[in-house]
DNA sequence: CAATGTGAACGGGTTCACAGCC
DNA sequence: GGCTGTGAACCCGTTCACATTG
């Protein structure tokens, strides 16, 4: 049966690894994928891999494995990727535009179509082929460009004012870098990548180590 | 009581934005945080401030709160954010420019060491103050400047390579901006940022919302 | 036989709600 | 009265194990 039901949210954070996975997947002579073979492309268990396709209502055959091109294909569909976000970058500092750069290169529906910035100096340039605005014009660009998802790399202090921004525009969805907490209605979804965050929690994992050695 | 067993890892993940909190925390009259208070300034809970907490053993007074400065002492103590843990950067493309002059420009104990980049023109200079190494010299640096972290910004193919060769200098804890599935042994430690699976998920609900609104 | 699909058991984390203490 | 500390309930996700099917 094909419930498709609402996808659990961990389920939809592995549908991209295996959407990976299957591209770099050798398009042999048979063109069959197991759950096993996708479990280590994905770098998860094969019981993960059978249950999360089970929510796209996907039927592979027992005995023999998920058709791959099909399952490109169903994996593809559930995600959208065929849709186009245009993102704006806010904040062009050094972080910003290797950003905007990483994100616009890799072609994979996310064009980088502007940035802002407080700076005088990059106001009205076009870096690396996106052209920065002033941070005021935040609300103009969304409309006119019909961005659907805005990436924070301000420095700290701006990074709620830059939400709120945004939000006022009628984007729904953040991907904030800055080390803060961002508060936004219910409906917005902000995903946050805090680097800082991140290597103390790495360093908790050092330290712990550390003391144990030392015991 | 202070038990001070193992620390769940959702509450490691936490306390990093608690001493955050704590520091943007004004120093009133009064040098208490109330779970409450501390919960606004972390984005979450005040229930799961208290659980958290309690793992630390560290103790509040009813009725009142939490000793701000204590509570700031304890939190870094439990992180061992006292540690310095050096950082070797791998590719030093935009990205990883960026994240090495980030993560040394925030003064937080990581310090960039150096870095390593399979371009000859890079090889031997010095960018943002960090000294670019050939790959081959990891095993080296790593032992020459006691690298506790290593971060992996290297294009995908190379990203594997690159964190066998820190394996294999001892390197434990991985950050990795590659998007790729990394293998290395359990007692390895990675965290990985993927960006453009990042997006996706934001994609995904862009894409249900709009399905949503067509229906 | 081989590999899927899935109910059932399990476990970690979150939330609730209230007893305990200032 | 106010706020902490914490058992209990709850929820979500993971894992297991096996019946099911090409």
């Amino acid at each position: 049966m094909a419930p498709l039901g609402r996808i659990p949210e961990a389920t939809v954070a592995r549908l991209p690894l295996y959407l990976r996975g299957l591209d770099a997947f050798p398009v042999g002579v048979t063109a069959t994928v197991s759950s096993d073979e996708l479990a280590d492309l994905a770098g998860v268990n094969a019981a993960k891999v059978r249950k999360d396709l089970s929510h796209l209502g996907t039927y592979g055959t027992r005995g023999v494995g998920y058709d791959s091109a099909f399952l490109r294909f169903q994996i593809s569909q559930a995600l959208g990727v065929a849709n186009v976000w245009p993102v704006v970058v806010c904040g062009m500092g050094n972080l910003g535009r290797a950003l905007a750069n990483h994100i616009g290169f890799t072609d994979c529906g996310f064009p980088v179509v502007a940035a802002t910035d407080s700076d005088l100096d990059k106001i009205g340039t076009v870096v690396d082929g996106v052209p920065v605005h002033a941070p005021g014009e935040l609300g103009d660009i969304v409309h006119r460009l019909n961005v659907a998802i805005g990436v924070i790399s301000t420095p700290p202090e701006a990074a709620q004012g830059t939400a709120d921004a945004l939000v006022a525009a009628g984007v729904t969805s953040i991907m904030s870098f800055a080390p803060t907490v961002l508060s936004a209605p219910d409906e917005v979804e902000i995903r946050s990548v805090d680097l800082v965050t991140e290597l103390q929690i790495l360093g908790f994992h050092l330290h712990r180590v550390r003391i144990a050695e030392d015991s």
